[in-house]
DNA sequence: ATCAATAATAGGATTTATTATTAATTGATA
DNA sequence: TATCAATTAATAATAAATCCTATTATTGAT
């Protein structure tokens, strides 16, 4: 990020609106409406800058494509089994994941990663995935 | 399952040799000296059985392919920054994870996910990625 | 032991998410 | 405003996983 340009402030914009987790094909369309001529490959490119400086947040989800989070705040996310959907939860950190000491196993201790598995009120209630959910 | 097949056991028994924690392309090289005609597809669909089944466990990492482990006791893993090598943490699930509510943001909780991330012992010594050690 | 039904396989094509390449454009700086 | 590296658009390439289809193998019934 050595200069700034239009197409990341726009791309940090869209990220940032609403409290989603969108992935990288849904943030490029998002954005296409504002810079038609934008490509994906932009797009991925300046969603790893940001989160690289710590502007937003990457969520590396098993199994799933990557997302992206507006919200830098330390929280963790739930994940809904059926649909993908992702929310956060808010507050603070496990105390005893902040309790673990430096090393385990021999390995040097750098951080963790935690989400829940659950099922989302509206695919609880529809008895099924609601695919307008985003997965 | 509902038959037997002699790729399905010899896949089982590659998962199972050692403690390591292969992806299906890993098992795939494993299993060719043994069956020089099984297809990739055959590994895959037959890892996905017996994960489904409870004989192994499919570990989806974050960010990576997907790995299999033939230890099916409860317990977490840590992964190496570095090189990806995948490794064991002995000993029970965290006491608040097992403590958490049924339901969290309206979300019904069915599990979780936690995995440690760190350096190896390897990789710590030899001051950078260790290409042996699997990714 | 043989046979018919059908589950499972081999081999290859396809899909999806992501990364790399390249020529053209743009933003910061002298 | 001329320069030059950073950034872009467009597209090709890659990697992991899935899908497709003709063939083979396993099973329960004879």
């Amino acid at each position: 990020m050595k200069r700034h340009s239009h197409q990341r402030d726009i791309i940090l914009e869209e990220v940032r609106r609403g409290k989603t987790h969108p992935s990288a094909q849904e943030v490029f369309d998002r954005v296409r409406p504002r810079l038609p001529k934008i490509s994906l490959g932009t797009v991925y490119r300046n969603l790893e800058q940001l989160a690289a400086h710590g502007v937003i947040r990457k969520l590396e989800l098993p199994g799933q494509q990557r997302r992206f989070d507006g919200d830098t705040s330390e929280h963790y996310h739930i994940r809904c089994l059926a649909c993908g959907q992702v929310d956060d939860i808010p507050g603070p950190l496990l105390v005893q994941i902040r309790q673990l000491p430096d090393t385990l196993n021999n390995y040097t201790i750098l951080g963790h990663r935690l989400e829940l598995i659950g099922i989302c009120p509206r695919c609880r209630e529809t008895a099924g995935p609601n695919p307008s959910n985003g997965q």
